[in-house]
DNA sequence: CCAGTAACTTGACACAGTGTCAATTGACAC
DNA sequence: GTGTCAATTGACACTGTGTCAAGTTACTGG
């Protein structure tokens, strides 16, 4: 079989570009380093992947497949409440970056020189916005969400208190654990959030 | 005098640095356009600056003496409770990121290649983490921070929240004004860190 | 077993951007 | 007028991305 080699070489490649992005943080990972942990040569890497970013957007679609993105969110699609599903979803996406952080970080990145870059990170963000919106719609079913928001604007809000950079900051430069993260993040979208009533 | 005409090359480099990053939201100013915004050659500005990010450096500390950093800053060190401070910080720093974007994502993005950005950018950080840093003690002593805070952990979270990535989510990507940008944050600030009391 | 095909290798090269160097020009100061 | 220093010009080294062409290896199907 011609394909099960063309998709072994592949996987290989996104492995090992998962692997490096994330030992080096996502800075400074050149193409020349994934081919090298891949075991192939620089110029083969690009029988599979276009450019740079292709290779970069590849490798979140696969790392999402790989981490069962669909599966973890499961348990927040099965909230009954809407606290109880805002609760979850930060459960869930907390504990996910820290295993994303490395691709996260490079797609950032390349965003300065690489407007495919940009596009697909967007893209990405836009996937955990949904999730967002989604417990929040969930809180103002229940009418339990705070005054003083719209669930547009506390969409934006959820969203944004959920990017990645705010749990680098975090972890990375202020020392947090994940577990500290996730907990401080639940109680203040709680309170920002979630009426007393 | 000889050094009037180098002082005056020099701003009009930075003036031009200042004015492409702003233009370009910090993304893809290269050196060449610099020289051709400042009306030099390319290498000229190698005469004034070591390296690139050695002239982002130098622009946001030529852009917070412009801007009067300290002057803007006088409101919220008089305050004289912990929450008026709050109030005024987040009112201080809201208004200024608008002002000082363009360089900000320019040094973010610097990051990839170069470590001095990224120290560079770390430094500017650790400034506006003081002034998060004061506003939180002034909390303390007031007694009105909220139960669950320790002063380290509430300056991390605010700090955090106050990132410039928060800011470029909301007003970039959500679309939010600038004032409803502090509006909100405030709100937030005060329901996280301000005790009921 | 042999022919063909597809993956991969190697070496070369184009291109963009940063940073350096040397020789030259031009202005201003003493 | 002569020296000094900023700036110019042209050339070049270096890094990293992406491309191309020619050759090699390995598997596949007749």
């Amino acid at each position: 079989m011609m394909s099960s080699r063309i998709i072994d070489t592949r996987t290989r490649i996104l492995d090992a570009t998962i692997h490096m992005l994330e030992a080096h943080a996502g800075r400074g990972v050149r193409m020349s380093d994934i081919a090298g942990e891949s075991g192939i040569s620089r110029q083969a890497v690009y029988l599979h992947f276009a450019s740079r970013s292709d290779l970069l957007v590849a490798a979140t679609k696969y790392l999402d497949e790989k981490l069962d993105v669909d599966g973890r969110l499961a348990p927040s699609r099965a909230a009954t409440s809407g606290v109880e599903r805002l609760t979850l979803y930060i459960e869930f996406w907390g504990n996910y970056i820290p295993e994303i952080y490395g691709v996260a970080k490079a797609l950032l990145l390349a965003q300065d020189s690489d407007e495919a870059a940009a596009v697909a990170w967007q893209g990405r963000m836009a996937a955990m916005r949904d999730g967002c919106r989604a417990a929040i719609e969930a809180l103002d079913g229940d009418d339990t969400l705070a005054s003083g928001w719209t669930p547009k604007t506390a969409t934006d809000a959820l969203w944004t208190l959920l990017l990645v950079p705010n749990w680098e900051a975090l972890t990375v430069e202020c020392g947090w654990s994940t577990k500290q993260y996730v907990d401080e993040i639940k109680a203040i979208a709680r309170r920002s959030f979630v009426n007393a009533a």
